[in-house]
DNA sequence: GATAGGGGTTCCAGTCACCGTAAGGTCAAG
DNA sequence: CTTGACCTTACGGTGACTGGAACCCCTATC
């Protein structure tokens, strides 16, 4: 299968997957003409890595995450502590981005929005 | 005032500082030596800076802002607009990120986290 | 055989908002 | 006079790609 081919059945760009082969996730195979040949087990890793990624794990979480399931003799516990981290993460992130949208939704509410300058949202910035 | 002091007092730190003045967002004066010499106009407005990067606004909204910030006749909703837009932003990331959570931690329930290989979490990223 | 098109290839640069490090100039204190 | 803390510039790296240029390959058609 060609580069092409496999964007389409992954939903993955083709520059993606070259870069996912630059940085040694996959290794697909060349033809003669130099064109990437990829087998089924490739397909099925950017597969694999596509749905890691839409979790939001790192490229290296995602790197670990291969090698453990690649690893028939894995822990079960290894993968879920690097899920646990990265849930915890993900929790952080939107604990941070609530307390932003509270503050802002806040001065949202009270600016008037209209053709006067007086505004809530640039007094706040400006005096803390 | 030198950068250290100012970043003292802006909780910026030297780099931030002078890459901000980079990017046109300051101009600080110099010196006979050529260190950096702030005036306060230049900490309040790097404070202002340092309180919108908080709200989480890009470095291109701080600059719309800076500039509202210091024209007298602009229109609150010019401001008004810049902030909802980055709210809604801020919503968006938080669904996606709820939406992630929400699948991570249904997985992370799941999974044993012993020593075994059975794992939840690869078979679904293996099989969608 | 020439050509047009739709693949594919590499490499370089850019994104965003900085941070790390190196090599060196400046200044006040001991 | 030296030490050490401060300042300067400049270059490189971060993460995970994306865009674009310049070029090669393959098939179909005229």
């Amino acid at each position: 299968m060609n580069i092409g081919d496999v964007a389409k059945r992954t939903s993955l760009p083709p520059k993606t997957i070259r870069y996912y082969e630059e940085i040694g996730l996959i290794r697909p195979h060349r033809a003669a003409n130099g064109y990437r040949h990829f087998e089924e087990t490739d397909v099925h890793k950017l597969a694999f890595l596509g749905r890691a990624r839409a979790l939001g794990f790192s490229i290296e979480d995602c790197r670990t995450l291969l090698a453990l399931y690649e690893d028939d003799a894995r822990a079960s516990a290894d993968v879920k502590r690097v899920a646990q981290d990265h849930l915890d993460a993900i929790e952080d992130k939107i604990a941070q981005l609530r307390s932003m949208r509270d503050t802002l939704s806040h001065l949202v509410r009270e600016c008037a929005g209209d053709n006067r300058p007086d505004c809530p949202i640039l007094k706040d910035l400006a005096k803390g």
